[in-house]
Formats: structure tokens, C-alpha cells, sequence
DNA sequence: ATTAAGTGTCTACTAGCTAGACACTTATGC
DNA sequence: GCATAAGTGTCTAGCTAGTAGACACTTAAT
């Protein structure tokens, strides 16, 4: 393969990962607004002119981080089906479960939320990050017959599981992701709809 | 100052504190003895030539964490005399405050102490280092006279401080570093003697 | 009103990092 | 016990990401 574009890629992904990271780590010191872009290239050890090489301003930054986190959660629904352990996850929830180890992986991000003064946009577009994956990679189907509202119902399954996810995260990861999502299945079932995993069209 | 020199080896520090944190979560994920060197420079992306530019191979570096972490940790302790934090601190105990704190800072390092098959070094030098704290900059005075020998005093105070402190870790540090503390103090208070900072001389 | 700190931009330089090949040494497996 | 794969350690030549430092300008702080 074409290593060449790859590499010099990757060297400047690298950088912008470590901007990223040293901006989650200074708004948990002094919340977002405070932030400059001093701290930042001061606390990932680059030149300011690095920064500037990179992107515009902390917005762009701070958008940069967003998106690249809310992409990966997206990526990580389809995962299982990719890597060898269908076995385990197919008896609880595995597009779930996905969902909740990414989260769990990147809680250095996702304890973010716990802040006010935090990154733009978080509060508002990470469950509708959630809806729009319930939306597009699920099937729900009734057991009964019963007519529903099927995109109330989506929404309000997917704030229920947001619901459980800010618990989750405020009390600081204190439970391991296998409990906490068998928690989220047994809450699922006590409603009259089954939903079904349709896949990854990507 | 003389900047020049200054920020290539800025810039090399940040290389090698890159690959450190990669050794840290490899450790975390699959056992210090399974981790290979492509790993680390997969996990930092960087290329495998430039973990030899900086480590002749992996027990150097890991030589290297653990070096530079335990120092971090004596160097911690006299700071609360340098920053403005005097009046605060000083109610509690503030160089122990401080350990503690250093501890909390890094956790994503101290956690390693939690896994078996982990540094090199850790499970002994770690508490060896709070020894050598207690012994170079902590006095401790007797309040009733009473004839005890100190060296064993002092080994006998540094392991229990040690023992909280693994119990603490071990548990995810749940409790704030405050608590914790605020614990070990009263702790410390019940024994005969009480002990007192003497200061860092370097 | 004055000092200090942060922003955004630009230029020329350089050394840190990369690609890729080398011989060699362990693992893994059929 | 042979073969394939994976990892180790070393080296060279080359590139480019990152650096220094100065610039005018705009907010904070005292």
C-alpha cells in the first residue's frame, strides 16, 4: 500500500491527538472558556506555531474533538460483527455493548460531561449522536402487535439508555461496562418492543 | 535563557513521554512481558527507528517510567512551600497532602501496582521510595519521652501510609484525595508520636 | 493609563522522525 | 523438526513537521 501520504498523515494526526488530549485535560482544570492557546501547546509541549499549523483557533480545536469522538462512537456500533467475539456479546447486546466500551475506553473524554463549563456542543450532540445510531443501525420490532410510534419510541429508548449512560459516567465509571450494560438490557425488556441489530451501511 | 538546547530535548521529552504513556496502557491491556516494542510505536505512532533513537530497547524505557515517576514523587513533596497553597495545607498535613496528591495526579500510572504481571521494579521500589521520603524529610518527635527506635518508627509509619495508599489505589480511588488524607492523619494521630516536616534540601 | 498576557500570521531553518532494507533471533504451527 | 511468521536491533539517506522569533493587534489586569 501507499505508505507515503499515510505517514505524513499520521505524523500530523498524532499532533492534532495530542492537542485534543491536552485540551480535555485543561478544561477539567479551568473549564473551556478559560482555556488559551498557550495552555495548550504548554501542556502537549509544542510551539505555538505548531498550533496555528494545525488549526485556526481553540474552536476549531475543540470542534475537531467533538466530532472526531462522536464519528468513533458511530464507528464502534459495528465492530463486533468485525472482530472474533460474537459469541460473548451476542448473548447480551452487542451493538450496545459496543457502544458502552467505547465510552468506557474513552472516559478520559466522556467524564466531561460532568462539567459546565465545557466543550461547546457536547451536552446537545452526544445523545443526539445516540438517537441518530438507534435510528439508523436498528430495528425495533413489535412482540405483541401493538401500534406504536416508532420514531417516539426510538427516541425515548435511546434517552432512557442516555439516562443510564449520565448516571454511569457521573459516579465515575464505578461499575465495570458488562454489569452496567446487562443493567441496560433487563431495563429494555420490560418493554413491549424487541429491537434488532440491522448493521453497518457504510 | 538559553532556549536552544532547551527545546530539542522539549521535543525529545515529549517523544519519550509519549512512549511511555503507550508502555502504561499496553501493560494495563496485555501484560508488561507480552508487550513488544512494535506495540508501543503502534500505540504512539511513531515509527519503530525512533523508539531506538531514544531506547536501546523495551527495559530501558520501562526503566525510564519508572525512574522518572518515583522521582516525580519525591520531588512533589516539598512544593506546597513554593506554591501559594501555604494556609490551606497547612491544617492538614501538606507534604503527605502532597504525595497523595502526585499519586491522584498520576493514577493512570499507579494503577499498574493493581496488575501482577506489571513494571519491572514497581511493587518493591514504589514503597521503598516513600521510605526514603519519610527518613529525609520528615523529624519526628516524641510528645511523652518515651524511648523508641526511630528507624523502625519511621519504616513502621512509611509502610502503613503504604498500605492506605495501595487499599485506595486498588479501589479506583473513589474517595478524593482529601478524604484519603484526611483518613490517614487521624490514622497517624493515634500512635505515640506525632511527626513533623523538616523541609527538601536539594 | 500602563503593563501584562493572549491572538493570529509569516519566514527561514533544522533536527526529529521516517522509510526501507539488513542479518539475526525467537515464537507458532503443521 | 522444518517452515513460516513475527519481533529485534542497526544503519543510511531524505523529508517535513515542528521551531524560533518577530510582527501588529487585541483584550485583561492593576
Amino acid at each position: 500500500m501507499n505508505n507515503e501520504q499515510n505517514t505524513t498523515s499520521q505524523r500530523q494526526n498524532r499532533t492534532k491527538a495530542h492537542l485534543k488530549h491536552a485540551l480535555i485535560e485543561l478544561i477539567k482544570e479551568k473549564g473551556y472558556h478559560s482555556v488559551t492557546v498557550k495552555d495548550i501547546v504548554d501542556h502537549a509541549a509544542y510551539n505555538r506555531s505548531t498550533f496555528y499549523i494545525h488549526y485556526i483557533d481553540k474552536v476549531e480545536l475543540a470542534e475537531d474533538l467533538l466530532v472526531s469522538m462522536l464519528e468513533g462512537l458511530e464507528d464502534s456500533v459495528g465492530k463486533a460483527y468485525v472482530t472474533g467475539q460474537k459469541v460473548q456479546t451476542a448473548k447480551l447486546n452487542a451493538p450496545s455493548f459496543n457502544i458502552v466500551s467505547y465510552i468506557y475506553k474513552n472516559q478520559n473524554f466522556f467524564t466531561l460531561i460532568n462539567y459546565d463549563d465545557t466543550l461547546p456542543g457536547l451536552h446537545t450532540r452526544f445523545p443526539q449522536t445516540i438517537i441518530k445510531i438507534y435510528k439508523e443501525q436498528f430495528i425495533f420490532e413489535t412482540i405483541n402487535n401493538i401500534p406504536v410510534n416508532m420514531d417516539y419510541f426510538k427516541r425515548y429508548t435511546a434517552y432512557g439508555f442516555y439516562g443510564l449512560l449520565q448516571n454511569w459516567i457521573e459516579n465515575g465509571f464505578k461499575e465495570p461496562p458488562e454489569h452496567f450494560i446487562q443493567e441496560a438490557i433487563e431495563l429494555t425488556k420490560t418493554h413491549i418492543y424487541s429491537f434488532q441489530y440491522i448493521g453497518h451501511n457504510k
